[in-house]
DNA sequence: GCTGATGCGTC
DNA sequence: GTCCGACGACGCATCAGC
DNA sequence: GTCGGAC
């Protein structure tokens, strides 16, 4: 739909010329060497080269003010409404250029930056189908089971890696004509059709099955490989958007940025040498959004000092806001059109409507909001479910989907959560910083509505220690997380490092999080160089012990320690019953998983409905392989919240959930137990965040007068109890009330510590014997009801 | 009409 | 420090088979 | 979203 320039066949175009084959080669050229620098050469000299046929194909053309009319119009982006905006840089560009650029080319290896072709609606299991089918292959033959299950078939001597595509080409290999092929045009055209036929019932599956097998006949098995991997979207030659953008022109990945609109992009910059003076947002055309950089709530004083451009830069200033756990959506709003996109640039205006007059979520109540002097504008922010009947935010973890409401909905309805602007009428906003953004935000664009359009709380903060109140606020509300950004950063389409904006969630300090020690029940087979062959995930279960068997349950006991030594009273697979809880397949290295497949390498059975183990109860998800649990291990896992999910026999599971730990030293009966985790996801009201922050040490330790160093607990962030968290709907679906946020004030009398590390003014060891010393207690592994847990901070200079 | 498989887009 | 690939969760749409 | 590996 965006700026398709419906070439004309009758003019000469250097995709015609090129064939499918020489970007193929290139593409193999550059899977096999070695290193960025290295392909990128590979790469810059393909596309010079291309720029000489270019050249070539259009030395006889006739003057272009023939062809001009024809093409001018084709060169406006249509909206939603089918009303056309033209793109000031277009003017100058040449109608040779509109008719003929690198955009063919730029297309195929950038499929996953590709808006214009929608879905084709195959991947590796739908792919493998029409393969056996076409090829007329057995599914039962070595070449079938290759096909139809190619992540679990072992690698054989020929065969490194197990990408679909690879596993394809051996098959095909043999089965190929060699001596033809297509030209870039020509391909194209064809994964226009399938890509315009998919979805549409029976009969575009037909047309899809005749262009599937037009390709397996007149391509060779080399082109089907890359063929196949475009289809997939994943080129797998370790080069991305951005690498290869860059090897185009030297603007390439900021004008993309910019526009995600790779044909602009290949018409603009057509000549290397030519560079764009000023690359800018345009109406109706997706950004790329701003991101949050990773940080803890103690660093943040460092990194403003640091990163600042805050031309005073005397005193660390910060704005902190609520993280919304919403789905990030930019509005583009001309007088009464109004154009939505998400974060990777997909347009979801009929979702929300075009305009007040037309169905949609949003639109039709917010059109009228905007302020009369405002005509055009971009705003950016986090679009999140509103419950009109409880007057609350649901977050994500609540399982509903905002691009998914329905216009008559009783109670749910879209609210955008608005934390940035960056086009005001004809101004573009991005070069301006954050704090004279927000004078546009908050005095000139709209009138807030409660539920449907507000604007994201925004709080000054200046230390590490309102930082860190801030997110203890946060893990009290149960939110994800909060974000801080610089008053003097300036708008930077598609940068997360180093661009002054900072996400903070609990997770990401050390001992804030409860973790889970499940048991691993299950395996699965993984794909990639450094995955593929070996069990690469896991599915993970809590027991339920069963009250009809023999053994005691002393084995439970942590502090037992003749429990695990005990051979006695060792306890039986047969005591528990396994529930499926979650899957887990990252946070280890892939050392660690060598040795984990090495170690139990003979201990895994195929999971099939006969031989699957009837203690091990699964609802969905089944693994490739399982094992028995007493010989399996334990792993510690760590993750945000719990979801509800009925993939799982425990009906919730975690989200983001990662590996923490490989405990070798607890035994498999030390697995969590379902009711655990039942009263742990009740008691934290689904989050694993339940404790919190310490505040800046340095500042809380004081000399009494004996000259002991006394911890001033009234310095301390007081803590609400989990009983008497606000009362709401069910308690572990609570969404937030931005509104609202309390804090009420109660002393404890004695409270827990963990200390997890020292910092640089006291070891780990000497701030126990402070807690201790000052009533306190300590554990190692922060539990539910520690109080709090201390971390390094106060690191800066 | 229901269910499971498969794919797509979000986090 | 940056890029890349391999993984986690969901809801929803579509389609095949019962 | 998270994470580890490669450069």
């Amino acid at each position: 739909m965006i700026d398709d320039p419906s070439v004309n066949d009758e003019l000469p175009n250097s995709s015609k010329v090129v064939k499918f084959s020489n970007l193929c080669n290139l593409l193999e050229r550059i899977s096999k060497s070695q290193g960025a620098i290295a392909k990128q050469k590979l790469m810059i000299r393909f596309i010079s080269d291309w720029r000489k046929t270019h050249k070539e194909v259009h030395a006889n053309d006739l003057p272009t003010s023939t062809i001009a009319a024809t093409t001018t119009t084709t060169a406006a982006t249509t909206t939603a409404e089918g009303q056309t905006t033209t793109s000031s840089s277009l003017s100058g560009t040449s109608p040779i250029i509109m008719q003929d650029s690198f955009y063919p080319i730029l297309r195929l290896l950038l499929p996953q930056s590709d808006r214009e072709r929608i879905a084709y609606g195959l991947k590796e299991s739908k792919l493998g189908k029409h393969l056996v089918e076409v090829l007329s292959i057995s599914k039962d033959s070595d070449d079938g089971k290759k096909l139809l299950n190619f992540r679990v078939q072992k690698n054989t001597r020929t065969q490194k890696g197990s990408d679909f595509a690879e596993v394809a080409y051996y098959v095909l290999k043999n089965r190929c004509n060699e001596d033809v092929t297509m030209s870039i045009w020509e391909i194209n055209k064809i994964l226009d059709e399938i890509a315009v036929e998919n979805g549409k019932g029976k009969e575009g599956q037909k047309v899809i099955d005749h262009r599937l097998t037009y390709l397996l006949r007149h391509l060779s098995a080399l082109e089907l490989k890359w063929l196949i991997r475009i289809l997939l979207k994943d080129l797998r030659v370790s080069l991305k958007e951005n690498s290869i953008l860059e090897c185009f022109h030297p603007d390439a990945k900021d004008l993309f940025d910019h526009t995600s609109n790779l044909f602009k992009v290949a018409v603009y910059l057509h000549d290397p040498e030519k560079r764009l003076h000023e690359i800018g947002l345009s109406l109706f055309s997706p950004f790329r959004p701003m991101l949050g950089e990773r940080t803890r709530a103690d660093k943040i004083e460092q990194l403003i000092r640091k990163k600042s451009t805050n031309p005073t830069a005397a005193l660390a200033e910060f704005y902190i806001e609520t993280k919304y756990d919403g789905d990030r959506f930019q509005v583009h709003r001309d007088k009464d059109q109004f154009m939505y996109f998400s974060r990777n640039g997909h347009d979801y205006t009929s979702v929300f409507g075009p305009d007040a007059n037309n169905i949609g979520t949003l639109t039709p109540y917010i059109a009228n909001t905007f302020k009369i002097d405002c005509e055009k504008c971009i705003i950016d922010g986090e679009m999140v479910i509103y419950n009109r009947n409880e007057k609350i935010i649901h977050s994500k973890g609540d399982s509903f989907d905002v691009k998914s409401i329905q216009a008559n909905d009783s109670q749910l309805q879209p609210c955008l959560i608005v934390f940035d602007i960056l086009m005001y009428n004809d101004e573009i906003l991005t070069n301006k910083p954050m704090n004279e953004r927000l004078q546009y935000l908050q005095k000139k664009i709209l009138e807030p509505i409660e539920g449907r359009i507000i604007f994201s709380v925004i709080k000054p903060g200046t230390s590490n220690q309102d930082v860190i109140n801030e997110l203890n606020l946060a893990i009290e509300e149960r939110q994800e997380g909060i974000v801080v950004k610089d008053p003097w950063s300036v708008y930077k389409p598609n940068v997360r490092e180093n661009g002054g904006w900072y996400k903070i969630k609990p997770d990401y300090t050390i001992g804030l999080n409860d973790e889970i020690d499940c048991l691993i029940v299950g395996g699965y087979f993984g794909t990639g160089r450094l995955r593929a062959g070996m069990l690469s995930h896991f599915l993970c279960c809590a027991v339920v012990k069963q009250a009809n068997t023999t053994n005691n349950s002393e084995q439970k006991n942590p502090d037992d320690e003749n429990a695990t030594t005990s051979t006695q009273c060792k306890p039986d697979v047969h005591d528990y019953l396994y529930y499926t809880f979650c899957k887990i397949g990252s946070g280890y290295t892939h050392k660690e998983l060598l040795d984990f497949n090495n170690r139990f390498a003979n201990k895994w059975k195929p999971w099939t409905k006969k031989t699957a183990p009837s203690y091990i109860l699964c609802t969905h998800e089944k693994p490739d392989v399982c094992i028995e649990p007493s010989d399996s291990c334990i792993v510690q896992v760590k993750a945000t919240e719990f979801m509800a999910s009925d993939k799982y026999k425990c009906g919730f599971t975690l989200r983001f959930p990662r590996l923490e730990k490989f405990r070798e030293d607890k035994a498999w009966y030390e697995c969590v137990t379902y009711q655990e985790l039942i009263d742990l996801r009740e008691r934290n009201a689904g989050k694993l965040a339940s404790r919190f922050m310490e505040h800046e040490l340095n500042d809380d330790f004081d000399l009494n007068d004996d000259g002991q160093r006394t911890i001033t607990l009234t310095k301390k962030l007081q803590v609400k109890s989990r009983q008497q968290a606000k009362p709401t709907v069910d308690s572990r679906f609570r969404g937030i009330d931005q509104q609202s946020v309390k804090q009420t004030r109660h002393y404890f009398s004695s409270l827990g510590f963990c200390i997890m590390e020292g910092n640089t003014k006291y070891t780990k060891a000497e701030l126990e014997k402070l807690v201790y010393e000052n009533d306190g207690t300590c554990v190692q592994n922060a539990l539910a009801k520690t109080y709090c847990v201390v971390t390094k901070v106060s690191c800066y200079i």
